[in-house]
Parts: structure tokens; sequence; C-alpha cells
DNA sequence: GGGCCTTTGAAGGAA
DNA sequence: TTCCTTCAAAGGCCC
């Protein structure tokens, strides 16, 4: 396997994340020697966040921004501590003096409450809205956008400036690179028929490599797999899609959205309030209901039933959970039965309330984003269609890509992991075991026998060179069958017992 | 309708 | 520290 190259010994993972490391060891010098632009980039965004407060705004803000953002008690220490050694780590000097409060790695900025009294944005939610997901015309200043997003009803997109990301005069790729990848902008994931390229474009070598124009000027087409790329901005993350449909049902900011290339972006419906990815309305109920399991009531700020930012996290799923009337089951005729059905009612309100908590999914791996970029690409050339199958050839494929190419998908995984442990603080990947899910049956794998799966590949490092045809997945995997009796040298160690 | 399959990696818990 | 288990995505297949 090209991973076994290096020397690295049997934790292949654990190497490539020691290359990426060292990959970013290296970006951090590139970062060191781009520093000044990065303040004047700063300077600039400062500058603009500033004029519009002073233009727009009333002496709160300025408090406001004054103010030390704040400390969520929700924060664990370690994750602080880990962010903050991420933060050293990894951006030297964007992190000795942020300019940012909010970037990247900072802590987020209070989204329940990202409106001032006057209705406008909040200079820590502003920037953070425009940093996170720069669609968000957050910053223009224009007392029009402040009104759009006042008048969440407004479907205007006057304001709207289009897919761009910060791309400021002097500021260098590198850096920018680093700023959309931990900017990553959720706008529309479309179920299945979106190309999985578009996660990865962002870490695509477009970005690696200086001089390239901005991804949002090239063409739709993806140069790697030809396949039409999504009407996305390339530097936006779909791992934190908005779902079509989903938004704009509800009356908050995003509502002006302007759709892209005829599709549209956060489409106005009349639909239910089912959607399949929650919006930031639902990040922050969820978090509202992890703060309030796990924190004394007054600690946990307040929530509001309709999201003031509409930003919603692909990571959120939230349980198609039936809404139900508080006075359709209350019956009329009899006090006795309506104290029945009242107590009934109340019980199954609080189950409800316990599905209603979003299900934040884990943040994938390192494989799982090369995967949702190369899905697309070996089904069209393999025709294949069986998930199964198609994972056998990405897991192949994936141990023959180089060691750079594999700490491409490291970085990106890990730069999610911060992301999510942004978004989520409290969460953890334990809140998803089927045990802790409500109503969620248990999957259960099947036993592996001794001597199937995995182990062989201890003693055939690429597999693709003793393994039968990838498409076939009826041939045998155990060594007795491959081999035969007479070949028991080529058996693996399990098998040979 | 929901679990299984199949892959790798991350994370958490048990030993 | 090591090992084991679960989950993340995907979509056809099967019960």
């Amino acid at each position: 396997m090209p991973q076994l190259n290096g020397g690295g010994g049997d934790d292949l993972g654990a190497n490539d994340e020691m290359i990426s490391f060292k990959d970013e060891g290296e970006q951090e010098e590139k970062i060191s020697e781009n520093l000044s632009a990065e303040r004047d980039l700063a300077d600039v965004k400062s500058s603009l966040v500033n004029e519009s407060e002073t233009n727009q705004n009333s002496s709160s803000d300025s408090e406001a921004e004054r103010r030390p953002p704040p400390r969520s008690e929700t924060f664990r220490d370690k994750t602080r501590e880990s962010l903050e050694e991420a933060a050293k780590r990894q951006d030297g000097g964007l992190f000795k003096s942020p300019p940012y409060p909010g970037y990247p790695f900072i802590m987020i900025p209070d989204l329940t409450s990202p409106y001032l009294p006057n209705g406008s944005l909040s200079p820590t939610a502003r920037t953070y809205l425009q940093m996170k997901w720069p669609l968000l015309d957050v910053n223009h200043g224009s007392l029009q956008s402040r009104q759009a997003l006042k008048d969440a009803r407004s479907p205007s997109p006057a304001h709207i400036v289009g897919p761009f990301c910060l791309e400021f005069p002097g500021q260098s790729d590198l850096s920018l690179h680093q700023f959309q990848l931990s900017n990553k902008v959720p706008v529309v994931q479309h179920p299945h028929h979106v190309h999985p390229l578009t996660p990865l474009i962002t870490y695509s070598n477009e970005h690696f490599t200086p001089g390239n124009p901005p991804p949002h000027l090239q063409g739709d087409v993806d140069p790697k797999t030809g396949i039409p790329r999504p009407p996305q901005h390339p530097d936006i993350s779909p791992y934190y899609p908005l779902s079509p449909g989903s938004v704009g049902q509800l009356p908050h900011p995003l509502g002006w959205l302007v759709p892209q290339q005829g599709q549209p972006v956060y489409p106005i419906t009349t639909g239910g309030f089912r959607h399949p990815y929650p919006t930031a309305l639902t990040v922050n109920a969820s978090m509202q209901s992890f703060l309030s399991s796990r924190f004394p009531h007054h600690m946990v700020p307040p929530h509001h039933s309709l999201h003031q930012t509409g930003i919603p996290h692909p990571a959120i799923v939230t349980p198609n959970v039936k809404q139900e009337s508080s006075h359709s089951d209350i019956g009329l005729n009899s006090s006795t039965i309506l104290y029945t059905l009242h107590r009934k009612h109340q019980d199954s309100k609080k189950e409800d309330e316990k599905k209603k908590q979003p299900h934040i999914k884990k943040p994938l791996n390192a494989f799982m984003l090369y995967m949702k970029e190369m899905r697309a690409k070996v089904v069209a050339e393999c025709t294949l269609k069986e998930s199964a199958a198609i994972n056998q050839i990405l897991g192949r494929r994936w141990h023959a890509l180089t060691r750079e190419e594999q700490a491409k998908y490291y970085e990106l995984a890990r730069k999610e992991r911060q992301l999510h442990m942004q978004l989520y603080p409290g969460w953890s990947a334990r809140d998803n075991y089927a045990g802790n899910q409500q109503g969620k049956k248990k999957k259960r794998k099947r036993d592996k026998q001794p001597g199937e799966g995995n182990e062989h590949r201890e003693y055939f490092p690429n597999p693709c060179l003793s393994l039968p045809p990838i498409t076939d997945l009826s041939a045998p995997k155990k060594c007795r069958a491959r081999f035969g009796l007479d070949q028991q040298n080529n058996w693996c160690g399990p098998c040979s017992l």
C-alpha cells in the first residue's frame, strides 16, 4: 500500500494524520510569511464592520462589541483546550491577534441572539455570520440588507452579492484557503443528485495552487470528473447545507437569498414544517435542548421558536415528529375524558420533546469525504449503483492514493471536526449511539468470522492485488476458498489457524 | 419501511 | 494502552 512506503507501521491512519499535520506545519510557515498581508486584510474587514456599525447602529452595538464574547458554560474544558491548541497549532499569526472575533476557531458568538434590540445583527453575530457563511451579506452595511434581515418575509435578492468568498487583494492564497476551509458555507444539499465532488472542491488542488482564478469564475463542470457542479459556490461546504424547502418556510433572513442557475437556493415553500436538515434555528434549538438537558435552566439562554440565522447544519437531522395540536385530541364532552387525554397529551409531549432533539451527525472522516467526492466518478466509470460494491472500489482507491492526496482529505476531515466541535461543543459521538437514541433501533453488524474481513489486509497490504474482482461480491473471502487447500502458504494468519 | 451490505476513520468505553 | 463497538455516506437489495 502506498501508505506503507514510509514504513510508518501498522496504523496507516495515524501515519497519514501525521503527514497531514506535517503539511500543516509547512502551511504555518507560509502563513507567517503572509502575515502582513493578512493584517491588511483584517484591517479592511474590520473597517468594513466598524464602518457599518458607525453608520447604522446605536451605541448598544458598540457596547455589545466591547463586551467579551459570551462564554458559554457549555464549552467543555477539554473542548476549549483543544480549540485553543488547534488555534495555536494551526493558524499561527492568524490567531495571535485575531482581527476577527469569530475567525476561525474562536468561540462562536451567541447565535441564539444575534440581533440587537433595534433589529439589526449584532456586530459579533454579523462577523460570525459573514465568516461562517460568506453568502450572507451581513456586512453589506446597507439599510436595505438590514431591512431584509429584519423582514424575514422579504425574499428580495437585491442585496445579494452572489456567491463569493472573502477575497481581498493581498491576501495570500494560502490564507484564503484556510479561511475557506474553516468557514465553509451551507447552501444547498441536494439529497442525492448533488455531485459529491462539491464538498471537496474546496480542497481541490485549485486552492493549493496559488494564482488560480477565483473558483466562482470557473466553469460549472468539474474538470476532474466532468460532472457538472451543483449550483453552489465551491468554497461553500455542502456538509452544512441548507435543505431546499427547509428554510424558506421559516421567516428568517435567508429568505432573500437569490436562486443560482435557475435553482432556488433557499426556496420559499409553503410546504410543511418538516425538513430533512434543520436550519440554524434547529441548530440553536438543538443546543437549547442540549443545554437544557445538561445545565441548570437559568444558565440556558432563551430559545425562540424561529431561528435568527437560518443557517442549518447537515450534521443535524431533526426527527420528523408529528406536530401535535394542543387541542386536537382533547375531548369536550367529558371532563374526565378531557383530563385523561390531557394527561396523555402531556406525557406524549414530553416524549416528543425528547424525540425532537435533533440528531447531530458525526463529522465525516477523511475517507467519508473522499467517498463523497469520488462516488459519482466511480458510479460513472463502473456503472455500478450498489454502494457496497462502490465502497469496495473506493476503499481500494483510497489506499492507492498518495500520501499527499490522502493528507488533503485528512486535513479536510480535521477541519470538519473542528467546525463541528465549534458548532456543537457539548456533542459527543456517544450521543449518537443507538442506546441513546429514542425509538431508534439499534443496528447490529453481522458478526465477522475469523479470517473474514479486514484480517486479510494485514497480510496483503495491497488488497487490489490479492482480492478477487471487486465487482464480484459473491466471491469468497476466506483464504481457503480463494487459494485452495494446496496453497495454504498464501493463507493469512487467521485462516491458517 | 427498515436493516444489511461495504468501505475507512474517529471516538468512546471496556479490559 | 489495546481492543472492540458504533457511527458517519451511499443506494440497491431483501425481508
